[in-house]
DNA sequence: GCCGTTTTCGGCCCGACTGTTTTCAGTCG
């Protein structure tokens, strides 16, 4: 079992814990856990209590409670507690204004345990009259049912372009000193449920007035004088915050999170005498926050609490703010160490701009370097090259480099990991090739065995420089194809093959975990745009958020390696 | 259920908005 797997156990038990009204404690000390496994990058299924007990947020109850998971897929407690509740009970909470007090009335007075049978009585008028559920209340679950059945997740890389729009129009209404985009955006995260946007300005209710009569807007959830709530014409909710100029800093730590991290951060604050609330860091006597300590940005605040200012990739209390503490933050990746990319495709395959316009828009953006690729023979779909065709791009490349000054060209491949795992060229054919990118494209459905011996043997094959997309997942779209991981990312340590952080904004593959796992086992890693057109070199801004969530640094990544550096590192595997 | 720079017991982050309340509970982030 993976660790998200088991944190999906431990997760449903806080859920059902809160429907049978448990002490609220419990109830987060599960949540916490969940959390800290699926963000852990060992797997824990194997671990012993007593290892796992080393876990920030696992004790003995729980940590009993993985044994018991990783032997026999579901621990005890859970298993009690979902003979009390039907499933579909637990649906009721995704549907706004619902919590698990209303979702247990509906339960335990009206029989109500699935959407459809809430739809049903809210639309036949029987919830009138139970505690707690007046119009007001009816009307909003109501409206919530339609919102849970299709409120959508956005890639981050779609959020990216909204919040541009956003920002722009909120910044342009009258008052507003300061906007800026917080919350899970803003971290990064793979995807965005909901689009946090915060303000400095000092007349709220004028901001969220003329905010909420923005017409790209459906309808309007909430409206008081700091904060807002909206649905985008799209279906996605927007937050927005309005705090006055000397709290913005404390305002944008606490509306970007995560959950996790704040909580953390406040605890840690109270241990030492001092209180974080969104409009500053006090002392704790100070119970009317009345001179606030820090505020107005967001450095001052961590300062204030004796630790370092937390990129906000990294606030997901994954041992940041120890890391703060000490002194011993990463120094994150950035654009401008990155000196070229590694995974792209021309006109002679799917891509749409040939290998002299790639080459030139790779030099436009300052790359030192660029390794130009495509597909092989056996990726008919996107009419991938044989030997002949190969052979023929490399003589092109060859000639475009005497046109093309200011940056080196090398040839890589996207090879074909074949069924058996064996790439798709033979090993004299590969030789050619300055770059391998080893990608699985077909029989997503082998057996799990399988599929882990056919990723082991690639990884292990030292003719195979990088990985391509180990998962194969397609966010919203696909699912990975079932394998472990693990094993191959030890294969590929032992022989220091590299995965790639793929930037295509729905494969995110290698994802955040395993990056920072493939790290940790002393891997190297590569951020790859997979980029099909000129345009699409951006998704390297994609791909080195993912490689920031990882605490990834320069040093880890072949891209920062400059083009003697790299020729060596390449050498260095064929000899 | 977890945890310890006052603690192995008694705490556990904090505030805004809404609706059903007549002083507060539920929900959300």
């Amino acid at each position: 079992m993976t660790n998200g797997e088991v944190a999906a156990l431990l997760s449903e038990m806080a859920v059902l814990l809160e429907l049978a009204g448990e002490n609220p404690f419990r109830v987060r000390a599960y949540q916490r856990a969940s959390l800290a496994l699926a963000s852990l990058p060992r797997p824990v299924c194997g671990l012993s209590e007593k290892e796992l007990k080393q876990i920030p947020g696992v004790g003995a109850g729980i940590a009993a409670a993985i044994v018991e998971i990783a032997g026999g897929g579901t621990f005890a407690d859970l298993r009690t507690l979902r003979e009390r509740f039907p499933a579909g009970l637990i649906g009721l909470l995704r549907v706004p204004g619902l919590g698990p007090k209303r979702a247990r009335i509906l339960f335990d007075t009206a029989g109500i345990d699935s959407l459809e049978r809430l739809k049903a009585a809210a639309s036949a008028g029987k919830l009138k009259g139970l505690k707690g559920f007046g119009d007001k209340v009816i009307e909003s679950i109501l409206k919530g049912l339609e919102f849970a059945a299709e409120k959508p997740r956005l890639l981050w890389w779609d959020a990216r372009a909204l919040v541009g729009e956003l920002l722009g129009a909120v910044r342009a209404l009258p008052g507003v000193a300061k906007a800026e985009a917080a919350g899970s955006f803003r971290r990064g995260r793979e995807t965005i449920g909901d689009l946090d946007i915060l303000v400095a300005a000092s007349d709220g209710g004028a901001v969220i007035d003329a905010f909420t009569r923005f017409p790209q807007f459906a309808r309007v959830l909430a409206a008081g004088d700091t904060k807002a709530s909206v649905v985008h014409a799209t279906g996605v909710q927007i937050d927005l915050r309005v705090v006055p100029e000397a709290s913005f800093g404390a305002a944008l730590q606490y509306f970007t999170g995560s959950k996790d991290h704040n909580v953390a951060l406040r605890e840690w604050a109270l241990k030492r005498g001092l209180m974080v609330n969104e409009y500053g860091v006090f002392k704790k006597d100070d119970t009317k926050h009345a001179r606030p300590l820090a505020g107005k940005t967001e450095a001052e605040v961590y300062r204030a609490l004796g630790l370092g200012w937390i990129p906000p990739e990294l606030r997901e209390n994954r041992g940041e703010l120890a890391a703060a503490a000490a002194g011993r933050l990463p120094r994150l990746v950035e654009a401008k160490d990155v000196k070229g990319d590694f995974h792209n495709h021309s006109t002679h395959t799917d891509g749409r701009h040939s290998l002299e316009q790639m080459a030139r828009a790779a030099l436009a953006r300052g790359w030192e370097w660029v390794a130009l690729g495509d597909h092989t023979q056996s990726l008919t779909v996107a009419s991938g090259l044989d030997v002949p065709r190969l052979r023929a791009t490399i003589r092109e490349l060859a000639e475009i480099r005497k046109k093309v000054k200011g940056i080196e060209l090398l040839r890589s491949m996207e090879v074909d990991i074949l069924e058996d795992g064996r790439l798709d060229y033979e090993d004299p054919v590969l030789d050619e090739i300055d770059v391998v990118i080893g990608s699985v494209h077909s029989r997503f459905k082998q057996p799990p065995e399988e599929m882990t011996a056919r990723l082991v043997k690639a990884a292990s094959n030292r003719r195979c420089d990088i990985i391509g997309h180990l998962s194969g997942r397609l966010i919203n779209k696909r699912p990975a194809y079932g394998f472990d991981a693990e094993a191959v990312l030890r294969a590929a340590a032992e022989t220091g093959t590299a995965f790639e952080i793929n930037g295509q904004p729905d494969r995110q593959d290698v994802d955040d975990v395993r990056a920072r796992r493939c790290r940790e086992l002393g891997g190297p890693l590569a951020v790859d745009t997979d980029a099909h057109s000129t345009g699409e070199f951006d998704f390297m801004e994609m791909a080195l958020v993912i490689a920031r969530r990882a605490w990834l640094e320069p040093k880890d990544l072949l891209n920062c390696l400059s083009y003697r550096e790299l020729r060596e590192w390449l050498k260095g595997r064929s000899s």
